[in-house]
DNA sequence: ACGCCGTTCCAAAGCGCTTTGACAAATGCA
DNA sequence: TGCATTTGTCAAAGCGCTTTGGAACGGCGT
């Protein structure tokens, strides 16, 4: 079935029933609803090859997924995806994924521009000194980055949360609960998000006169495993930190496994804040001590960045540049007044 | 520039361009060697949506993505992918990605395959009885699974390796060398690999009499980290397996940093063969214990899958539809003679 | 000379959609 | 009533490629 046959059927030309199926305002609302019931009755679809060639648009957004071994592609990226998708599939687009080793994503995403087959590009896990970011530029091809990248001319359409703030408003409320040593369960190092909220941790210590120390650092992909492990590191610290900062709800299940194990208590001995990415099976106000944490959904960040990816194809709309959503601090009970000095001892 | 251009200023029609660049036996080398030299110059590429319409090809493979947050979405899907897109590229096919929530990956798979944007479909992490199997056979449209079923009717396309038969070969190895207490270290339970490995296993060692303890079994993503917490869970054991199986070489890093921890010699005390699926910065062969492993690259069951599912499309050559690999058993020093009975403590 | 092939090329007809430009019919206004 | 709009519809011209059905040409055997 295709549209000539369908508009036989129904007694009109192909460019009403066209019309009809695309919104078009110069076509009676009793005809539309024709159309739209035979369509319902044929199971019409029109071919997207043919819509393709005729309005040049592939109605599609490409993506290089890179296949590195240390990856980050885990429960994250697949929350964001998914928000992706949802926005996508509302408007019938897809994507087209390029799978490319992590030394030739420049590569990949030019081969992927100048393949036909996409209309726009978006690229997350920005790093410092981006060089994707030069070749998106030169590529007249619509594009967004999720996050930004440290150290390059802002001069590119984004969407980010603000990393910086959010861990600066997190130390702040810390500080002002007494708390002096610090200690930071980041994501991968090289990674923008981790880097801007390390710098917003430090910002907020040097306020106060007070520094990071690098053994307080741990860099890792963000799973519990690792966040446990790198906190049984830190509690074995013969000066211990009592206030700790956290990229992610998944790294502080961890974390917090291993408070428990060492017999302390969450929120009295030890205060720990998370960076809440909105992981639908892993909740802050539902572990056994509610977590104090930065929010911002990264689903709605998917969503969004859909959005604004679709529009710009479809140029329906004029959409900001560049958005920095700030985040909200929520305090749970995982954040409580130091403990005194002479306190810090417990089950190690 | 497009074929229309460049056939006036060839001086050629678009029938003769076209077919020179297609392969077409009816054309002249020497002319075509002069498109060739053409397009170089010109730097033509064919509009990808007009060949679309003209053939009824989109090029692509569609595929959905579970985005669950348990989704063993891991290096060892990176490196398939990698393999998938290398053969993908070689064709100039492209893949067409479908997020999903892990409970409606039927609806997603239909809503790609109607979508008009794919030629064929790629399904992996087949579970027993899976549910998308009848789905894809309703479709009429070309699909290959990586892995099977199990319990489901095998009568659809599929390429998988002899997982039973490698782990039985396994097994038997170890038995012959005299280990009587095994363990398992697997993928997650539903899978159908697990299954299959699980089996092999039991099989051989009900050949001599002997069963698998529900608490020698541990199901688990492939991550090191949970393979060294397994591991550790077995070395506590009263009466602690001498006989390792372990589903990936990832599990096995983790293991292996176990029975280091608790003292024990690899190879001597403890014997252990993992699955390698050739991840390239994980070769069994450099473990300081090189490891005995049953192998079958991962890689290459994605460059063999793309060109089934490519091949198909383009109708070029039949292929087989059904493909089981056998692994091969690779010894290397991690597996040894059966410590005897009395020698069986060490520092837990 | 003739007919017959094989080779090499071409004109034109699609593929199924969108969109332009034009045209009747219906409506508004005077 | 006449005229200018607006409204609803249509025929036809693309979009850029592939592919069908010849046609021109030269060589070959008879």
């Amino acid at each position: 079935m295709n549209l000539k046959q369908l508009s036989e059927l129904l007694g009109l030309s192909q460019t009403t029933v066209s019309r009809a199926l695309n919104g078009y305002p110069e076509v009676n609302e009793a005809t539309r609803e024709r159309v739209l019931q035979a369509v319902k009755e044929t199971g019409y679809r029109p071919n997207k090859a043919a819509q393709r060639l005729a309005t040049g648009k592939a109605g599609s957004i490409g993506l290089v997924m890179p296949t590195a071994p240390d990856h980050y592609s885990d429960v994250h990226f697949g929350e964001f995806l998914t928000g992706l998708g949802e926005e996508a599939v509302r408007h019938d687009f897809h994507f087209v994924i390029m799978p490319a080793d992590p030394d030739d994503e420049v590569g990949a995403l030019r081969r992927l521009a100048i393949s036909g087959n996409v209309d726009a590009l978006f690229v997350a896990y920005m790093r410092g000194h981006d060089p994707r970011l030069p070749m998106l530029k030169s590529l007249s091809m619509p594009f967004l980055v999720h996050g930004r990248s440290f150290g390059s001319e802002p001069d590119y359409p984004y969407l980010d949360i603000d990393n910086e703030g959010a861990f600066y408003d997190a130390a702040r409320l810390l500080l002002q609960l007494g708390h002096t040593r610090f200690a930071l369960l980041n994501g991968p190092g090289h990674l923008d998000f981790a880097i801007r909220r390390k710098n917003g941790l430090a910002a907020a210590l040097s306020e106060r006169g007070l520094a990071l120390a690098e053994d307080c650092m741990s860099h890792t992909s963000m799973t519990d495993e690792l966040g446990q492990s790198a906190m049984e590191r830190f509690l074995q610290m013969p000066d211990r930190p009592t206030a700790i900062l956290c990229s992610s709800t998944v790294l502080a299940l961890g974390a917090i496994r291993a408070v428990n194990q060492a017999g302390l208590k969450l929120g009295e001995e030890i205060s720990l804040i998370a960076h809440d990415d909105v992981l639908p099976h892993l909740k802050p106000e539902n572990f056994s001590v509610p977590l104090t944490t930065t929010r911002s959904s990264l689903r709605a960040a998917g969503v969004r960045i859909a959005q604004r990816l679709i529009g710009t194809v479809k140029q329906d709309g004029p959409f900001p540049d560049q958005e920095l959503w700030k985040t909200e601090l929520i305090v749970r009970a995982s954040t409580g007044p130091a403990p005194r000095q002479d306190q810090n001892f417990g089950g190690v």
